[in-house]
DNA sequence: CTGAAAGCGCTAACAA
DNA sequence: TTGTTAGCGCTTTCAG
């Protein structure tokens, strides 16, 4: 016994003398209770300290009233903030949350799904890697409803709660540019991912919109690891190149070529003006503190949370889900936090 | 249908043409079926993409092969780590985890622990507010399993994986004085919380060992949050009263320090030295990096859940657990990192 | 307002 | 080696 010894509904019946049917009812509040019963029921309910059977429940209701959440790693600094926000949102509608770390691995991620499913959660937030388009695909003959977050699967059925990657690399790296900066460096991110991609995309049109050549010189591959940016940055120095701002596609990167700076006695911003993405809670710690474009990361976990509630919610109606009617996916925005790594001089 | 139409085992029983029985035999691997009935089963089971339902089969076996991880927030910088190493230790006994954030709230903390005692999960890992100690009394009467972490309530009859705070904070203060400092100031955590006490307690220990008099001015009250280590400093600032070195009971607090430091010119580590506790990934990135006593998170993490299901494996086979008898607490050691915060001249 | 009975999908004796 | 049967603890018709 796990559990503790298993006080049931039977048991409570005959403490009150009642059949099982009314304890249940007073237990779901029905009405058709009749007050003293009512009273009497909970009043041994609370003695003996009862508490009902999820499993026993879920099976004949057919619901469990728990998600799942599926993401790369709880401890990478973007999730736990993002986590805090679904789990909020749950517990509204008394959901409980699962949640896997995946590191990226498509077995890991078949695995947790799969696992997900037996313990038949009512629906499934999910960050999966690019390559594994197809997982997506073959859950779709289960009626299970899939939220997808931060990063969507291309020609996924499945709606998905982000940002708006090449709109924000835009905007920040038109924020440096407005500042009076023409020789722009950009680190990107991981190609293979769409954030990635997306990213150098905007910081492209951005640099090309105000006229400004595009100067292949000035990107730098990376993979949204502190790293990386001071791989980049040392490249950079190294080459007697080093430009009059950079675009980092995330805030770790941005950290990395913060270090990489003072380790070649680089003043930040007088020397080089550095902006990232994120905003993950170090940027506002380090020294010079970092600008950056903030992801509202609580609230893409919120709203992922509610929008697949109010697909469980739908599914448990009407048996069925019209994706292409119901849900087109949230783009939330992103802001610009102005700190002292742009600062004037 | 949150779960898709429902294929049953029945349905996988009728399409093999054997009985239902069978198919849990070959469902749960057991011998005594024919190798002929096993591969036909096997090959409509996965023609079918039929996954068995979890929650019948623990409602029968009772066991959910599920635990509970109850923590004040996600998103504090120390319980990522943590959660990581629970999550891979569980996923290597095929167990998931549910978890929920109670911000230190006894209510929350209740309803939690409600929630995921009626998901009848198997066990639980808890970090509790000490003002919670009923709260684990209550519990003693049922049978499920329960492992603290990081903090332990006193008097609870629950096993505990966490450091010796007392010796950790010593063993920091010591290597403060083997720098060459004498005057060492303090910097309290929550002093509700048990690791707060005992740290504090172990800052006197280290200082009266070496014969330095504790200086009660030399000890401001925190509460562990980043604030408090600000406004503690700013104090020592204004009153003209910096130390050469202080001891933060957490690295939070110290980064405060940190910040104060920035905004009054006093350099660290030649105007003073700083030190914290747990190494929280974000010590490593500031600037001057900081030297603190490092906490094995992840291990804490991976311990807790190891234990944890073996009391499960014990409870299931022998139906009681002798707490007394079985487990003692385990206690991680604290490890000393060196960094710029703390460099001699 | 209350209860008896069927059944959710599975496992586990017990027979065959 | 296989099938029959009786539950696990609960909800839900359907009668009373």
């Amino acid at each position: 016994m796990a559990i503790g010894e298993n006080i049931t509904i039977k048991d409570i019946a005959e403490k009150s003398g009642v059949s099982i049917t009314t304890v249940s009812r007073v237990l779901n509040d029905k009405p058709d209770v009749n007050n003293e019963t009512r009273a009497k029921v909970l009043k041994v309910i609370k003695e003996s300290n009862y508490r009902p059977n999820g499993m026993a429940r879920s099976l004949v209701i057919n619901q469990t009233y728990s998600i799942g959440l599926i993401i790369p790693d709880i401890n990478n600094p973007y999730f736990p903030e993002v986590a805090r926000g679904i789990e909020d949102q749950a517990q509204k509608s008394s959901y409980s949350v699962i949640f896997s770390s995946t590191d990226n691995k498509l077995e890991r991620e078949r695995e947790v799904i799969d696992l997900m499913l037996q313990k038949r959660v009512d629906g499934l937030i999910v960050s999966l890697s690019l390559a594994n388009k197809d997982i997506l695909k073959r859950l779709e003959d289960r009626k299970i409803p899939i939220v997808q977050l931060d990063r969507k699967i291309p020609d996924s059925i499945y709606p998905a709660v982000m940002i708006d990657n090449k709109k924000s690399a835009y905007n920040a790296v038109q924020f440096l540019i407005d500042e009076g900066h023409k020789k722009i460096a950009h680190i990107t991110g991981d190609l293979q991912t769409v954030p990635g991609q997306e990213r150098q995309e905007g910081y492209r049109k951005a640099i090309l919109d105000n006229d400004l050549a595009i100067n292949e010189d000035l990107i730098y591959e990376g993979d949204f690891s502190k790293k990386a940016g001071y791989k980049a940055m040392d490249k950079m120095i190294e080459r007697g190149r080093v430009p009059e701002a950079i675009f980092a596609a995330n805030d770790l990167m941005a950290l990395g070529v913060l270090e990489a700076c003072r380790n070649s006695n680089l003043k930040i911003p007088t020397d080089l003006a550095l902006m990232g993405h994120d905003d993950i809670s170090i940027s506002n710690l380090v020294h010079p503190s970092l600008t950056t474009m903030a992801q509202p990361k609580y609230r893409l976990g919120r709203q992922a949370c509610e929008l697949l509630i109010n697909l469980i919610d739908t599914i448990q109606e009407k048996g069925e889900i019209d994706y292409d009617g119901f849900c087109q996916d949230k783009i939330l925005a992103t802001k610009l936090v102005k700190r002292d790594s742009t600062a004037k001089n």
